[in-house]
DNA sequence: CCCTGATTCGC
DNA sequence: GCGAATCAGG
């Protein structure tokens, strides 16, 4: 295989986009995520930045002649991405407060190596899944890996338990089924058929 | 052990 | 230019 234009660009958006170089690999065919970490370099496109200020050290070698430099041309300094009060983080309801012992959490990274496509996990709680699919996932979710957001990959469950906001929080972590986010038992609650769900009773 | 990107270097 | 091998790390 060799980098067409079209392979080429298929790797920038998926890189650009985020994705890792093995996901860009296994979606291009033919290649390697180290051939594909090589033409990333070798594209020049390595940092995934692409910060609007430009973090130009203004290198100013020696042709520095004493009368000939700018006074004061306003420092380009990197603008500091001073936080809006635009929190528009819904608050909890003031029904009931979580026991915040710990009221960090790390924020959601911009590019939630997740899915990919997939749909987010909707929470159990307000599904309707008949109580003995739920008792066999209640058990699976003993033995949940319990792994961090970031040991998750494609081949770990990424069914997410408990509360984000306390420290009671993870992920399921168990096999995945092939192709898919969750594991068999997550599977079976996150995908179900629209015939089943149609006519719950309310 | 699973994975990530970075780098090197013979081809 | 290419990418396997290797390195460094989560």
């Amino acid at each position: 295989m060799s980098w067409t234009d079209e392979r080429v660009e298929t790797l920038k958006r998926m890189w650009s986009d985020g994705q890792s170089a093995s996901a860009i690999a296994k979606e291009l065919g033919g290649v390697t995520r180290n051939a594909v970490i090589g033409k990333v370099h070798r594209l020049g496109l390595s940092n995934r930045n692409d910060e609007p200020e430009a973090p130009a050290p203004a290198p100013e070698p020696v042709s520095e002649k004493p009368a000939d430099r700018k006074p004061a041309a306003a420092a380009p300094q990197a603008v500091r991405p001073e936080p809006q009060p635009e929190q528009a983080v819904e608050p909890a309801g003031p029904a009931e407060e979580q026991p915040l012992s710990q009221p960090s959490f790390s924020p959601v990274p911009r590019r939630p190596i997740v899915p990919a496509g997939q749909p987010l996990p909707p929470q159990p709680s307000a599904n309707e899944i008949s109580p003995e699919t739920l008792a066999s996932v209640r058990e699976v979710e003993k033995r949940a890996r319990k792994l961090t957001l970031m040991e998750l990959t494609e081949r770990t469950c990424k069914w997410p338990i408990g509360d984000p906001a306390t420290d009671r929080f993870w992920f399921c972590g168990l096999p995945s089924q092939a192709g898919k986010p969750y594991c068999e038992a997550h599977v079976s609650v996150a995908f179900q058929p629209m015939s089943s769900r149609r006519d719950r009773r309310r």
